[in-house]
Order: C-alpha cells, then structure tokens, then sequence
DNA sequence: ACGTTTATTGACTTTAAGTCAAAACAGGGC
DNA sequence: GCCCTGTTTTGACTTAAAGTCAATAAACGT
C-alpha cells in the first residue's frame, strides 16, 4: 500500500472514530429511535452520505457504538483478571471492573437491551455483528477461565459446569443491572444504590455455587480495598 | 349511563381487544420498529385514524400489548401463589408460573426490554404507564409476601430485607431469560434448555440467601411434580 | 495547467407515523 | 319512510427521518 494510501485510510479511521464519538453522545442522549442522522452529520461536520459511507445502516452504527462499548468493557475485565488471590476474589475483581464499566456509562445498558431484539441486529453488517460477537467472546472467556481455575482449586465443587457458572453471572449481572435502573422497581424495593445492589446479587450467586470461601467466612472489605488500590484507583464510586 | 352508551361503551372495549389481539401478533412477529400500523388496520378491518382513538402514539399501543401480557403474568403468579408447602417451594411454584409464562410467550422478554427505555415509555400516556406499573406492582408483592413469610417462619435468614429478596430473584430471572435466548449466548455457554437455565439460576440465588431448604436437601423435583398436578396441568413443557 | 479518478455532497425518494376535514352512520322526531 | 342533528369513522394528507445517487468538488498524476 503506498503512503498516499496509507494516510488516506488513517483519515478514513479518524473520521470514523469521530462519527461513533458524536454518535455516542448522541445516541444515549436520544434513545436510538430518537437518534437523528442529519443531527448526526450537522454535529460531525459532514454530510449524511459521509455517515453512510462507513456505516449501511442506523442499527450498523448503533452495533458499532455499542462494540466500542462492549471492548472498552473486556479491556476492564482484562485488568481485572491480572488480580491475584484466591479464586473468589479474582472473580470479585471481574464483578468490580463490569460496575466500574456501569459507573462510567450509566446508560449503556439501556443500548445494549435495544440491540438483544432480532429485527434490530438483522439490519446490521454482517462485519459489525461478527465484531461485536468477539468482544462479547471476550467477556466470557475471561469468566469462564476464572471459573475454570476455580473447579480445578477445588473452590467450586467438581461437578459444577464452568459454562453454567459463567453464565449464571452474566444472567445475575445483567439482569441486577437493568432491573436496579429502572425506576418503578427502584421505589417498589427501596433501592438507593445500584451498585451495591449487582455487587450483592453477585455474591449470591457464587454462594449459591458453593464457591469458597463464602460471604460469611471472609473479609471481602479487604479484598475490595485491595482491588481499588491494586486495580481500578479511578473507581471513586467505591466507598470502601 | 343509557343502554345505548353501555352498548356502545362494550363494542368499543372489544374493538380495543381486537386491535389488541393482532397488535400482540404482528409486534412479536416484526418487532417494535417494525410494526406496521397501516398493516395492522388493514389486518383489522378499521382505519388507522380509529386506531389512534384508541392509542396516542405507536409506543402507548405496544406498553398497552404489554401490560396485558404482564396481566396474564400476574394471573399466573397469582395461581402459583395458592400452592400450599414449605416458602421455597411457594416460591418454587412461582418460578415455575414464570417459566410457564415464558414458554407461551416464548418472544415475550424482547418486547419488554423495548420498554425499558426512557424515550419509549415517555411517549406512551401516563393512563398506560399507571396500568403497567399497576401490574408490575402486583408481581412484586405476591413474590414479596412470600418472602416476608419465609422469614418469619426462620426459612430466611432474620438479617434479610425482604425487598432485596425479591429483587434478587427478579434479576436473576429477568437476566437469565435474555440471556438464555441470546444465540451467541447459547453457543457459548452450550444451552440447549433456557427454561432449565433459568430454574436452576433461580435456585442458586436462593441458596445464596440461605433459604431453606437449601437444594441439597430436599427432593424439589417432587415439588415440581406437585405443582405441576396441582397448579399448572397444561405444562407441557415441564419434563418432571 | 489539465484531464482523470476518487471522495463528498445534499437534494431527492421512500416509508411510515400521526392528523383532521369530510363522509358515513345512528338515533330520534315527525 | 324521511329528514335533521350529533357522533363515529375514514383515508387522503402532512411531516419527519432513513436511505440513495447524480452532480459536484477535491485530489492526484502527468
């Protein structure tokens, strides 16, 4: 590829980056549905058929924004596998990095539910859903080695499937996250800190699986002092 | 009120129904942003301007479709509820009419999560969004009466907020029914039974809280027999 | 400087939500 | 049965926004 090239696809990715940065702010301002793309165009400074010159559709965007999102999330699980300790705590420091992620985008949650629906991600690139697929692999290969090494310790008892384990907190994750923002449910059960709310439910599970040491015999106060400091030292959200 | 007006007061409740009825078909065949409002009236036989004489906008037709699901939901709940037997395996029953909701309204859950977002609900009326909350209300409280009387006869831990609870059991419920749907969830994790997923996270997240008897300890697939007889005859789906 | 290729544009097409003046209808009095 | 009046229903119209593409501008090589 000669030099000219090569800058022409700098631009190219540079002009991009800009139209998902807008796009984002944009985007969980809105609501997808309200998201409008000559608003779009007017903000970045180019012209609608600029926008679709990258992007073959509004959902196509919109996966992309949330791939960005969904990458930005298993670089923190990433960081947060490199915690040492016991393998419950390794797995506190994965819960840590995904409200850590909530904390930063309070609202992609909200997103990430618009694209679960089939008529939304049919309308997406092929390119872009096999994108998103990745990172979203990302984030299970992270749990589930975590969960892997913790069957083999001896800390969650042999039977126990790592797939079912993994899956079980990524269903309690989600779920605690959606349900603990919405408002209706935060009145009906007296909600005043989401966080905590994931961080708890979370715990209940591996409780659930057995995985030792359990809640009641460990000062897990410690291990979150230690992930704060060790980890996440932006993480002002955490009180410990 | 005259006859007449009673007369005319019921056809327009059963036209309401009717647009209902289809709507409900044509929103889970298509999706929300799909949903063709010409097609519907034509599918009904009215035009679109009596449509919007029943419906302000198209999100308050589909809150209004998904309310009366919801309604359907809590009737089942309600069901669940009269099972006599230890808490748990009340609050077994309930999983199960949950389950049960969820294999009749297999594609149920992804309308629900369109909703969940401030620029849908906000364009729904506040009458519909009253009616929702109404319905969602009365799902919290069976599960929480439960919960409250599992504590009080010690099956519970004294320390637990009954709230935290139940939010618990409906986050994970909620999550592990996304989730267990997700195609790329399933490949990874290797689902082959979402509904078995969702029974089992809801059983973790019990003995999580210590909710006696733990699943270790007591034969629950009597339990399941039992509500099955009892409660729910027409689950099918139910292998037990 | 000039022709050729590539990149960018924004006016245009299309689709579908939402509106409202006009048409159809129903009920009651004669 | 017919007309008049108030109510219901309609579908052509307005508007908004996604997506397209012929025309234009910029970049490039000679």
């Amino acid at each position: 590829m000669s030099v000219t090239q090569q800058r022409k696809e700098r631009e190219r990715a540079a002009r991009e980056e800009l139209i998902l940065e807008h796009g984002r702010r944009l985007l969980l301002r809105d609501g997808f549905q309200n998201l409008n793309l000559d608003e779009l165009a007017r903000t970045v400074e180019y012209s609608k058929g600029t926008i679709y010159l990258h992007f073959e559709t509004k959902e196509d965007l919109a996966l992309a924004i949330a791939t960005g999102a969904l990458r930005e999330r298993a670089g923190l699980f990433e960081r947060a596998s490199k915690f040492t300790g016991l393998t419950r705590e390794r797995m506190r420091a994965v819960g840590f990095a995904c409200c850590q992620f909530a904390v930063v985008h309070r609202d992609y949650f909200n997103i990430e539910m618009t694209l679960k629906s089939p008529s939304f991600w049919e309308k997406a690139s092929e390119e872009r859903r096999r994108q998103h697929g990745l990172q979203a692999s990302r984030l299970f290969h992270i749990t589930n080695t975590i969960v892997t090494e913790a069957v083999r310790v001896g800390d969650l008892p042999p039977g126990a499937r790592t797939q079912d384990v993994a899956l079980s907190l990524i269903a309690v994750t989600m779920g605690s996250h959606i349900a603990a923002m919405q408002p209706d449910i935060q009145m009906l059960c007296g909600i005043d800190d989401p966080i905590a709310v994931v961080r708890r439910n979370q715990d209940l599970v591996c409780d659930g699986w057995g995985w030792k040491p359990l809640l009641q015999d460990f000062d897990f106060a410690a291990t979150d002092r230690r992930i704060k400091t060790e980890i996440f030292p932006e993480a002002t959200w955490c009180k410990v």
